[in-house]
DNA sequence: TACCTATATAACCACATAATCATATAGTCA
DNA sequence: TGACTATATGATTATGTGGTTATATAGGTA
């Protein structure tokens, strides 16, 4: 099965992939928008950081399809494109409470 | 869940999994070790890579816990660590699939 | 028209890091 | 011991990119 995954032709773009989720704040924006669809004004508040900031990172996530956008009236509307991008942070989540646990075992003796 | 897992304390630690896995190169070496344990020559020659680049992707991986090391003989032997990290890979696919065939539909219209 | 808000973008800086080259370390075997 | 192999590491370079500032674009409203 893992070989399927990451053929030669696909690893590029799967590391692609990795590599967009792998900045906090667009993890933010992402964790953000699993609530619903949010403006970019809504986005700046909840992360604290820049308008240009958030903006960019969101014309990065839309590029590389990981949310939609949608143009109402005077604000831009973006949402999760495939919610299965959560799972990910799942499996994650697995791994890393995993290694800790592992850490603190071979700690503890 | 997705609050669950991206809450604020955890969300650098994803982030730099993430990350880590954002290297083809990386990619590559955990593909090969999909199929069991290889010594640094042996990904030397599977990937293409020169040997100190291996080495040291394989200390990164090792560091982040994605890899476990076995030293025997004059030889080290890398291994996954956690094989839950390939499903993260099949998501990705899946992902990635289903953007591509969703612009193919809009192409086609 | 003019003014306000929301969003995007261009220019720039600073930093992280992937890759390379050279060298060091460590194990095996004669 | 010395010679060989395998692996790790330090120094260096080059490149990518996240963040900031300033500005541009576009829609709404008077």
């Amino acid at each position: 099965m893992p070989k399927t995954v990451l053929n030669p032709q696909n690893l590029a773009s799967v590391a692609t992939r990795f590599r967009i989720l792998g900045v906090p704040l667009r993890l933010e924006i992402l964790n953000q928008l699993a609530e619903g669809e949010r403006t970019v004004t809504a986005l700046v508040e909840a992360t604290g950081s820049t308008q240009p900031n958030v903006s960019k990172h969101l014309t990065t996530l839309l590029a590389h399809r990981l949310v939609k956008r949608e143009k109402r009236g005077n604000s831009a509307y973006y949402s999760v494109a495939d919610p299965a991008v959560f799972e990910l942070c799942e499996i994650v989540c697995g791994n890393i409470e995993r290694s800790l646990e592992e850490e603190r075992r071979a700690f503890s003796g």
